[in-house]
DNA sequence: AACACGGGGAC
DNA sequence: GTCCCAGTGTT
């Protein structure tokens, strides 16, 4: 066993921080939102970024700045149309607080974005995050960024104990993040840091050898990278029975906006209950068809079933055509509830589940 | 402190 | 299937 060359880190801060900036200069992807410092840009592509992977984030983004190419555009837009500009990202607060905040930069800031720590970090869906990212790179403001990349490189680099995704942990984590940050680099640093953590110091198999930093890793040092961090267990995710119809008249079909707040807050959706497991699914759609939608839908046909895995828990949805094929059924549904023609489906924020029952309905309607 | 909140990539 | 991702808001 060779003797590998170790430096504890806290000896040698500058020489680690500009071994990390070095490596970061030669190797950054050519991310979109690193073409510019427009912080406007900045802030849509971390709020993206939240729990979300580049690759996902790349075409929204794109999308976005056509479509919202600056502050005010985003305040002044619909509340549809952001979500539309967000259907399939998920974690749909992040565009409804967006939103707001767009609103509260104009409002409280004359439409320019605020360069101040307090102001920014009180703007809606704005947190320690994502204030210190975007003051850091957009500004070159000292807040030293800590996400999940930043926690696992830590945590190797100096065998940091405390479990990852424990929330009491985080004030340590933002500690050892301020010391260790390069206060006159301080966007490139947290970037850098990043960078490291999404393509060298991976979750599952990080690549020292080829790690700019590897000789101040106490982690690699004792042989712990790859069982660092630790990590709090995940409870089971329970599994729920759905029953969803498409009422179906002519061309139309009836769709309804979800609650404001809460689970896919604001989007659209097909009329859908819970069932218990032992109930059968027909005659749970038949009971929401009487209640909710009057008589006259004289055609019941399954159209499949759609599963699908949230954070807390998993749905099985059975998808049903109820069609009124004799006489037309009540024109007014439920208050949040409306007949609208299948061609104008796509005008409408859905979540991934209703986008895959609007396939199943496509299939059935057009089987080419 | 614990939980709610989407969807997808990697394995 | 599991893990976990450029996190934030609510209770
Ligand atoms: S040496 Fe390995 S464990 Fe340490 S920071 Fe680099 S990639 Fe991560």
């Amino acid at each position: 066993m060779p003797k590998t060359t170790f430096f504890k880190i806290t000896a040698r801060l500058p020489r680690f921080r500009a071994d990390l900036l070095t490596w970061y200069a030669a190797h950054r992807r050519p991310l979109p939102w690193r073409q510019s410092r427009d912080p406007y840009r900045i802030w849509v592509s971390e709020v993206m970024l939240q729990q979300t992977q580049v690759a996902t984030v790349i075409p929204y983004f794109e999308k976005w700045l056509q479509v919202f190419p600056d502050i005010a555009a985003l305040a002044t837009a619909p509340i549809d149309q952001v979500l539309k500009s967000w259907e399939g990202l998920g974690y749909y607060s992040r565009a409804r607080n967006f939103h707001r905040a767009a609103g509260e930069v104009v409002a409280r800031h004359n439409g320019e974005i605020p360069r101040d720590y307090a102001a920014f970090r009180a703007l809606s869906g704005v947190g320690d995050y994502t204030a210190a990212a975007v003051l850091s790179i957009a500004f070159g403001l000292p807040y030293a960024v800590v996400d999940g990349n930043v926690k696992r490189v830590l945590a190797r680099l100096l065998v940091l104990e405390a479990a990852a995704n424990d929330p009491g942990a985080k004030i340590l984590f933002q500690e050892k993040a301020d010391q260790i940050l390069d206060r006159n680099h301080p966007g490139d640093f947290n970037q850098a840091l990043m960078e490291l953590g999404a393509t060298v110091c991976k979750p599952r198999t990080p690549d020292c050898p080829g790690c700019p930093v590897r000789v101040y890793c106490a982690g690699l040092h004792g042989q712990m990278q790859t069982q660092l961090p630790n990590r709090l267990a995940a409870k089971k995710t329970p599994l729920k029975h759905q029953v969803a119809v498409v009422p179906l008249w002519e061309n139309q079909v009836v769709i309804r906006r979800r609650p404001a707040q809460g689970l896919l807050g604001g989007l659209w959706e097909f009329p859908v209950v819970e069932r218990a497991e032992t109930e059968p699914a027909k005659r749970v759609v038949g009971d929401l068809l009487n209640s909710e939608f009057g008589p006259g839908f004289d055609r019941l046909t399954p159209l499949g079933t759609v599963k699908h895995a949230y954070t807390h828990f998993k749905i099985e949805v059975s998808v049903f055509l109820a069609e009124a094929t004799d006489s037309a059924p009540r024109s007014t549904v439920s208050e949040n509830g409306k007949w609208i023609n299948i061609s104008e489906l796509e005008t409408y924020p859905f979540s991934k589940y209703n986008l895959r029952i609007i396939e199943l309905l496509r299939k059935h309607l057009d089987p080419s």
